[in-house]
DNA sequence: GTGTGCTGACTGACTGTTCAGTCTATAAAG
DNA sequence: CTTTATAGACTGAACAGTCAGTCAGCACAC
């Protein structure tokens, strides 16, 4: 099928396949919901080649909840050297963490959230994984700041608190959308976390009449 | 030990017992890590007692989920009867969510929100109740800003949007304190949350020289 | 004696992990 | 080219521990 030596032996290409099929299952079940079994059902191998592979029910889940996060960042760091102006950027941010998405690549879901939060909260490991995680996550929003100011589109400002707010701010909106909320539909996230930068920042932004219909995820 | 007939049978004495020791359970070691037996213990009583009252593990857990939270809004809204000033009434409810407490009455602690937001993302009871806690959490900053405007301490605003705003802003930045990111300490996510609120609402707000020690609260 | 609170002992199901051994492929030896 | 050896990927089956939930019955109140 694959070309052997394409990019990945073998074996690194199940450890990938395992990954992926262990963020979707946490994202859809639950950490402690997921089964091994499950993995190995989904990617048709034994449960004791999963096992094989990471010694541990716990070393899986925890590297998958590390994949499927750094496979987020690394999108949103590739979606930056498409688009250049302030505002489009920011709009893309909030998109990534506001707005339904049911891309199978990218398995960043809600619930893999949640459970991150509630593993780092009590696994030390974890802690510091998520820590460096989020400060990655502010770094891009302050360089999308600061490049906005470099580029004239906005006077300075104080980027790094501003990036500490706005990440605060989209986590919670994303909270609420993914849970949900009848008052914190996608749109009104967005528009809330657009008009807070816009006002923040002081560039100009309008909400578009409609946006991307709000739907549930695709989804099975 | 305490008289009988006080209050509440001794029945409902037991249950309250049940829950809170579940919800300090669940906050110390995660929803699914919480076994039947382990509240029993902390209560003094027998597994099988257990399930006498509360039938399964599922509906205890949801039960004490449920209760804490309650507790939370009680708290919240007992607390606004003492005070009455805006900013007063803020600083109380920024500290009741994002500064750490050791509290063994409350235990709204943080552990408990990302277990119920586990477990509301995927359970569609839970995920019911926690909108409408949720939406009494944002009807109190929505009468506190109200009051506000009443009492003449700052002009009128869209209190609604503030609502949705800063609940959402103290829930991102509360999981930031609770996972212990260094750059979101107590202090910061304080002070945050503060100039937020007095810059959209327009009153005056200077941080303290030096709270109360970021540190372990009071405690019992 | 009837009901309620309560328990100890038990079990049935689940599931992470182990292990002995199979299969395939490449490498070395003859 | 054939045979043998070695390693790594992989599996079926069993093990061992855990735990939610059951049940028969005890104690005490009314």
């Amino acid at each position: 099928m694959a070309p052997r030596s394409a990019v990945g032996s073998l074996p690194d290409q199940r450890r990938d396949q395992m990954l992926l099929a262990a963020a979707v299952l946490i994202s859809e079940r639950g950490f402690s919901e997921t089964r091994i079994a499950d993995v190995a059902e989904r990617v048709g191998a034994s449960p004791a080649l999963v096992v094989y592979y990471f010694g541990t029910k716990d070393r899986l889940l925890t590297a998958a909840l590390r994949y499927s996060e750094t496979a987020f960042y690394a999108a949103a760091e590739e979606m930056l050297t498409r688009t250049r102006s302030l505002s489009r950027r920011l709009e893309s941010l909030v998109d990534m963490t506001c707005v339904p998405q049911g891309s199978d690549d990218v398995p960043a879901a809600w619930g893999l959230w949640f459970d991150l939060w509630a593993q780092a909260f009590r696994q030390p490991q974890v802690e510091q994984d998520r820590i460096e995680l989020d400060q990655r996550w502010r770094d891009v929003i302050e360089r999308v700041v600061h490049d906005g100011v470099d580029a004239g589109e906005i006077a300075a400002v104080d980027a790094e608190e501003f990036a500490v707010t706005f990440s605060c701010l989209l986590d919670g909106l994303s909270i609420q959308v993914a849970l949900k909320d009848p008052v914190v539909v996608p749109e009104r996230a967005f528009r809330v976390a657009m008009s807070f930068a816009s006002r923040e920042l002081g560039f100009a932004w309008k909400p578009r009449s409609s946006r991307r219909a709000a739907g549930g995820a695709p989804k099975g």
